[in-house]
DNA sequence: ATGTTTGCAAAAGGTTTGCATATAT
DNA sequence: ATATATGCAAACCTTTTGCAAACAT
């Protein structure tokens, strides 16, 4: 909450009204556990303001997004999915069996957009990318069994 | 045309059903551009079989994924895309600008999942990547100006 | 003959839009 | 005061589902 009115004025500054709705939005992305879906969002919020409505929110992470204060990503669950990324920004591994998210630094991808621009020139925006597997604990459980065919 | 047959008898022998539709979707995925959503898979395979329904063509899309001729991927146009794949693997840079697909071929990523299973253990699922940034041309275009802010 | 697939209609999400009202500046 | 954001309702789009009829084997 400290920083979080720092944020607030520079928006301001920028043109950009604050509703309290906005700062509602904002607080929950900020503090809530990331990779939260619009419903999610929705949830929480009216947990505080009750007459906030989805469209809103909507509205609200297309706004956070364009200032570039949440990342929207789609993890393959049907919606997309929202997370806080002023500062922090990282990737996801997606465990295609239990459906587990691992962050992965941003920085691993580093040699990936380097050599996109290098041999494509290619400006990659990977700010926030998800990538689909099978996570250690599910290679284990589902073991040497690779294929299977009826 | 020519394998056409070798694919259909070894799908027969799998146990599947051949039908019409089946066959229908697979030449039109398999001649036509590219990237299509269902919309477009409707509309080129309703030219020649206009009964067809689209609950249909997602039931038959869905079928060819699982049997591994086709991916479905996200490139962000707010419906999946669908791709004949059986043999050509390869990923997608997406231009946010201009919407432009380059073909990225499949290895491009091999140092990555290399990593990615050294250093956690992750097997990622890598068939169909869809990578997004900016395209050279769309740079060029855009020149120098990077921030612009009202 | 039998079990699978299709077609149709309808439903079920997720996301967007139009417009009057409320509100931040 | 004024332009922008919200709330509400409704629309829109993609994707899924239930079920009877059609069909591949």
């Amino acid at each position: 909450m400290s920083h979080h009115l720092e944020t607030a004025q520079r928006l301001r500054k920028q043109g950009y009204r604050l509703t309290p709705q906005r700062l509602a939005v904002l607080e929950v992305i900020k503090t809530g556990p990331g990779h939260m879906s619009v419903n999610d969002v929705v949830a929480r919020v009216q947990a505080q303001n009750p007459t906030l409505t989805v469209p809103t929110v909507y509205r609200i992470l297309q706004w956070l997004k364009s200032v570039n204060l949440v990342a929207e990503t789609d993890l393959g669950s049907g919606s997309h999915v929202y997370e806080y990324v002023a500062d922090n920004h990282h990737h996801h591994l997606v465990c295609l069996r239990c459906q587990r998210v691992i962050d992965l630094p941003e920085s691993f991808l580093d040699p990936l957009g380097t050599r996109l621009r290098q041999q494509y020139g290619f400006v990659p925006c990977m700010e926030h990318i998800g990538l689909f597997g099978i996570c250690p604990e599910c290679q284990e459980r589902e073991g040497i069994v690779e294929e299977e065919r009826a």
